[in-house]
DNA sequence: CCTCACGCTCTCCTTTCGGTAACTATGGAA
DNA sequence: TTCCATAGTTACCGAAAGGAGAGCGTGAGG
């Protein structure tokens, strides 16, 4: 691996002591949580479970829209691993599942409201940067 | 296609009628927005530039760490697209490229703060909570 | 002359994402 | 008997993510 962070040169140069508030292996832990929590699928399904309450496999997919069997499957299997939600088997026929958020879901859900209202706030800010960029982007080019 | 939400019939009946708050096109778009802003890499670099100020190119993958020049560069111009960040040319030898966040980019910084308390207070219950799921498998496969 | 620095870009490669379709089990309905 | 419903699983496929490593341009330092 060619990555900048294994370049011990690089470090030894740094002209400001880079400002250490935690330890880089807690740092490492919490990024590594965030990367896999911090999935759109993931983020929508949270949302869905937070304001629908307790939901069967296909009330989800129906309330999601747009996603797979296969991903809302993976979705909720990596989503239990992570001790975000529970998965109830009812061993009746027809199958019946259903999912509910746990605590630290619940939790979850509280910290991503701030990113739900910004982009509810922002979406149109972004979008009106976007067609500046590409204005820019078409400018530079002719 | 084959979605669960291009089923009419499963909407059809539905016992208890969505609470529908907001517009669903507007929903979709916010959706749109947090599955472009709900990246890890684009997080990393919020929280980076957020704390760190102008920073360079190397000084941005240096403090990420475990980013590859090409995800860092595609992040950044995705930011830069976005409205997140400005990118500052230098036309020196060697190059000298900064990067700052935009009032956009600190707000969404400031929207993600509740994520970053959440992981670093929650993260070893996930890890708590997949143990236990490896554990509950083992002895179920066992 | 060679090398290094920086911020890329490019190619090559593997892994993951994600969709489609077919299949599973099983009790009840037609 | 055949079909249906639910919650998947599996196989197959293309697209995209993402890493490795090389190269580029050019001025300063050796």
């Amino acid at each position: 691996m060619k990555r900048f962070a294994e370049d011990p040169s690089i470090e030894a140069k740094r002209r400001h002591p880079p400002p250490q508030t935690v330890d880089p292996a807690i740092e490492a832990l919490v990024n590594d949580v965030i990367g896999q929590v911090a999935d759109k699928w993931t983020m929508l399904v949270l949302e869905t479970l937070e304001e629908g309450g307790v939901l069967r496999f296909t009330e989800i997919a129906r309330a999601v829209g747009g996603i797979s069997q296969k991903m809302l499957t993976k979705t909720v299997r990596q989503m239990e691993r992570d001790g975000l939600l529970t998965r109830t088997v009812h061993p009746v026929v027809p199958p019946h599942v259903d999912y509910a958020l746990t605590e630290l879901g619940r939790s979850l859900g509280a910290a991503f409201c701030g990113v739900w209202i910004w982009a509810e706030a922002h979406y149109a800010e972004v979008e009106s940067a976007r067609r500046a960029f590409r204005e820019r982007e078409a400018a530079g080019a002719g």
